[in-house]
DNA sequence: ATTCCAACCTGATAGC
DNA sequence: TGCTATCAGGTTGGAA
């Protein structure tokens, strides 16, 4: 599931392909729950523009279109951002025979699913966001307004300090690991990376935040940072959909300590790593190494 | 103010 | 083998 370093990663990569090539026309799907704007707005408001910048905050998507507005996106669970040349054997997995060109066995093909396809004028490749569940979104933010899905946002994971956290976390009794969560605190954290980061830190993921000390606040938000630039620097997280704009995998989940471990060896005691809810997530640690 | 939970969606998989 | 039930998870919004 995208988090920061997988749509940041995104960000970078397919910047290149959408930055500064005006936009011919925008093809979408029909209205659905994928689109806040509805899609007919869309598609009138993005022909003839260009990108002049492709940013993020947290884990959505800002490209700020030259005459102002900011067409804003969130991959969600299962959202996907690549170029038309993209060549991934997980395309075939995720979507299944029928996206693919029958001669090229990886090569996809616009299907369903895919919400929205940027053409360019200048007729070279394209641009796919496609996403099977629909729980991304994309909406058009216009000139000088924003939305509260931003507004809502709190300091970005690579930037939060241990000191935010602490204040935040001391009237709730709400797990720690849903504070972790919880995109008005920090933006930026799911459920691997929270809780990659809870086992670096040492911090059992069901313990009340309030219960949780300033110095571990401090552990917490070191490790986040840690593990997503991390995650950054080896492409991202590949685990279930995420794919990098050119098709190809991240490396992350090869160092991954905790998530989707359980039953395996603890790489610190080697004792077993578990598995249960919490905050309504399904969460991963040790019990001897977390406290 | 905070916490909890349902709803949104569909591919993968466990169970029968 | 083939079908059905369940699960996964990010975010919102309403109820407790």
């Amino acid at each position: 599931m995208p988090e920061l370093p997988e749509v940041e990663v995104t960000r970078q990569r397919i910047a290149p392909l959408l930055v500064g090539r005006r936009i011919r026309a925008l093809r979408t799907t029909r209205p659905s729950y994928f689109f806040i704007t509805p899609p007919g707005r869309l598609r009138r408001a993005l022909a003839g523009r260009t990108v002049k910048e492709l940013g993020r905050r947290g884990k959505y998507l800002v490209a700020q279109l030259d005459e102002g507005s900011r067409l804003v996106v969130h991959l969600g669970m299962t959202g996907q951002l690549f170029a038309s040349t993209a060549v991934s054997e997980r395309l075939l997995s995720a979507s299944g025979r029928a996206v693919l060109e029958p001669e090229a066995q990886v090569r996809f093909r616009p299907d369903a699913h895919t919400h929205l396809r940027f053409c360019f004028e200048d007729g070279g490749a394209e641009v796919y966001l496609r996403d099977a569940r629909k729980f991304g979104k994309v909406m058009l933010v216009p000139a000088g307004e924003s939305h509260p899905r931003l507004e809502r946002l709190g300091a970005d994971a690579l930037e939060a300090s241990g000191e935010s956290l602490y204040r935040a976390t001391r009237r709730r009794t709400a797990a720690i690991k849903a504070v972790l969560l919880d995109q008005s605190v920090i933006a930026g954290v799911g459920n691997i990376y929270a809780d990659e980061a809870l086992f670096l830190a040492g911090v059992r993921p069901g313990r009340r935040a309030r219960r949780v000390t300033r110095r571990e606040c401090g552990r917490l938000v070191d490790a986040i940072r840690r593990v997503m630039r991390r995650s950054i620097e080896t492409g991202g997280s590949s685990i279930s959909d995420y794919i990098a704009p050119d098709g190809s995998d991240g490396r992350y989940q090869r160092e991954r300590r905790v998530y989707a471990r359980d039953g395996e060896a603890c790489v610190a005691c080697g004792g077993r790593v578990r598995k249960r809810v919490v905050a309504q997530r399904g969460t991963h640690y040790c019990p001897t190494c977390q406290r």
